[in-house]
DNA sequence: GTTAGGG
DNA sequence: CCCTAAC
């Protein structure tokens, strides 16, 4: 065996342009094969080109280009940019000490996301290091922390976006403008306004003139979508009062029909330009070349957007789970420039255990993680480490879920299921434009069958053992054609090798203790039935197939 | 195309 | 669920 020194490459966040989503590749199954083709390869350039992209846009997306409107603080006196630059430096130097999930801190401090990834840039292996030495899940944890002590502080920088002309939705904030520095002291009036804002996020009154750095923005979708207001096209397009100055000023919780009655709802528009694949590790030996390298990432790529995935809502860094709340009451709508929203991929289907998705995947405890790790490939993925481990290379991929990830699986990919509320919630403008929206395993559009994905885990329902356990009985183990044919016709997505393993794992699951079990639990009378059956087919085969020697 | 069995 | 040898 030959000892090959590895390079180690960390990807952090590749911008992936929306690519419009293609219908599932013919062959609907397999595994991605080795070999790119001209298609693979230039999808793989295309990534490193938006990447490269995003990384020189750091300068333009600086967070010095906010622009403060009123300084100092009319109300305290305190001198806003001053503080602003104070505090942008000291979360400079806060950063550069922790490379891990920068995408959390992004999702308080977007505009600071360009920073973290020129930092740490490719071959930055100290933050590797300490995941190859599973010391992972402490950074994160520690990050966690200090993400949640950087909010509490109120080091979160919410900047106010402008609106259309219409509204002017700072208007009363900078009366109560509140500066929360934990590196200075704030004044006790400052700390009072503190508190009484909403979610304990401080509001500034700082207009951004630097578009370019959204991920998520509000935009005008469509040139021909009733742009009444004539504001530019990068512009947040609020029509209606804005329910930030009520939540301020009752310093209450935001219930948004306050602000809004009398006037009809407004839309809520949202363009997602692009969407950033999760952290990736490349691990690969230094005598791979070029080609092996990009198609390496292609692969690494490929396998975490093939999973069948939703689309998760982050609102300040915390998941919104609600499908019923409104924007308003989430307080999107009130957010202008979607600093403080953020769009995840998750697995279709979330586990039931109740504990699996306490929080974000990314700060699951250890033993919780090790639970999931037994899950399906698609929550492993998510979840934590992946290996992808193909012949040549190792591919780690540290999938982060958390942050503002700014992903989004296809429009109609979700709306197909059952997740057409959720996804109606946020995607309110009709006019849309669906190809753009439509993102997920853009290999499909290539229609090249070399790209198949792995099938999404879909796991036998009781009724559905049942029908498997009566066929067995009726036909016998190994007629597998035929059980399918007789009970499972019309379940498309279940082959006879999928009721031939199911079976195997019924006669597996049958012969283990129930505390060993995993999964919905089927009841004992169908795993006696399983055993029975199983004993008897197999006695009786072995009869007619005994050769006589 | 099916089946069996390892991964 | 995937892969594949064997039929």
């Amino acid at each position: 065996m030959v000892l090959q020194k590895r390079l180690n490459y960390g990807f952090n966040g590749y911008q992936v342009p929306v690519i419009p989503r293609a219908s599932r590749s013919a062959r609907g199954r397999g595994t991605i094969k080795k070999k790119p083709d001209n298609n693979q390869i230039q999808a793989f350039e295309m990534l490193a080109s938006v990447a490269g992209n995003f990384l020189q846009k750091n300068e333009s997306s600086d967070p010095k280009n906010v622009v403060f409107v009123e300084d100092p603080c009319s109300f305290c006196g305190t001198n806003i940019k001053d503080k602003y630059e104070d505090e942008r430096r000291s979360f400079m130097r806060d950063s550069f000490d922790h490379g891990a999930c920068s995408e959390i801190a992004s999702a308080f401090v977007p505009s600071m996301q360009g920073k973290h990834d020129n930092h740490r840039g490719m071959g930055d292996s100290s933050f590797l290091d300490n995941h190859l030495e599973g010391q992972g899940q402490n950074v994160l944890e520690r990050e966690d922390e200090r993400i949640k002590r950087r909010s509490v502080n109120g080091k979160t920088i919410h900047i106010k976006g402008c609106s259309d002309g219409l509204i002017e939705p700072c208007h009363k904030v900078s009366k109560h403008c509140s500066l929360a520095n934990n590196a200075e002291k704030p004044s006790l009036e400052c700390r009072k306004h503190l508190d009484s804002f909403p979610n304990g996020f401080t509001s500034r009154k700082l207009v951004n003139r630097d578009d370019d750095e959204n991920l998520v923005r509000c935009t005008q979708l469509n040139s021909k979508n009733n742009n009444t207001s004539g504001a530019p096209p990068d512009m947040p397009k609020l029509k209606d009062a804005s329910p930030i100055m009520s939540a301020i000023e009752e310093s209450s919780s935001i219930v948004g029909q306050q602000a809004h009655s009398g006037s009809r709802a407004c839309n809520v528009k949202l363009s997602i330009k692009s969407f950033k694949v999760p952290e990736l590790f490349i691990d690969i030996p230094e005598t791979a070349t070029i080609g092996s390298l990009k198609r390496t990432v292609m692969e690494a790529v490929t396998t975490i957007l093939g999973d069948e995935l939703h689309v998760g809502i982050l609102l300040q860094g915390k998941k919104v789970r609600d499908d019923s709340k409104t924007l308003i009451q989430t307080g999107i709508s009130q957010d202008d420039k979607r600093h403080r929203l953020g769009f995840m991929l998750e697995p279709r289907h979330t586990p039931i255990s109740p504990t699996s998705y306490n929080d974000d995947p990314c700060f699951l405890t250890t033993s919780s993680r090790k639970k999931l790790s037994r899950q399906s490939t698609s929550l492993t993925l998510q979840q934590g480490t992946y290996n992808v481990s193909k012949e040549r290379s190792m591919i780690k991929i540290e999938s982060c879920a958390k942050g503002d990830l700014n992903i989004v699986s296809s429009l109609e990919d979700t709306s197909t299921n059952n997740n057409m509320s959720k996804c109606r919630a946020l995607v309110a403008v009709p006019a849309i434009n669906m190809e753009a929206l439509a993102v997920v395993p853009f290999w499909r559009k290539s229609g090249n069958p070399d790209f198949a994905q792995r099938r999404i885990r879909r796991p036998f329902s009781v009724l559905e053992v049942e029908a498997l356990v009566q066929a067995v009985e009726k036909l016998r183990t190994g007629r597998w054609r035929d059980v399918k044919q007789r009970a499972f016709d019309h379940a498309k997505h279940r082959t006879y090798v999928d009721l031939k393993d199911k079976w195997k794992t019924l006669v597996h699951t049958a012969r283990i203790s129930p505390q060993q079990r995993r999964g919905e639990p089927v009841p004992q009378e169908l795993l006696d039935r399983v055993l029975a059956a199983h004993a008897y087919w197999s006695q009786h085969q072995c009869k007619h197939q005994l050769k006589p020697l």
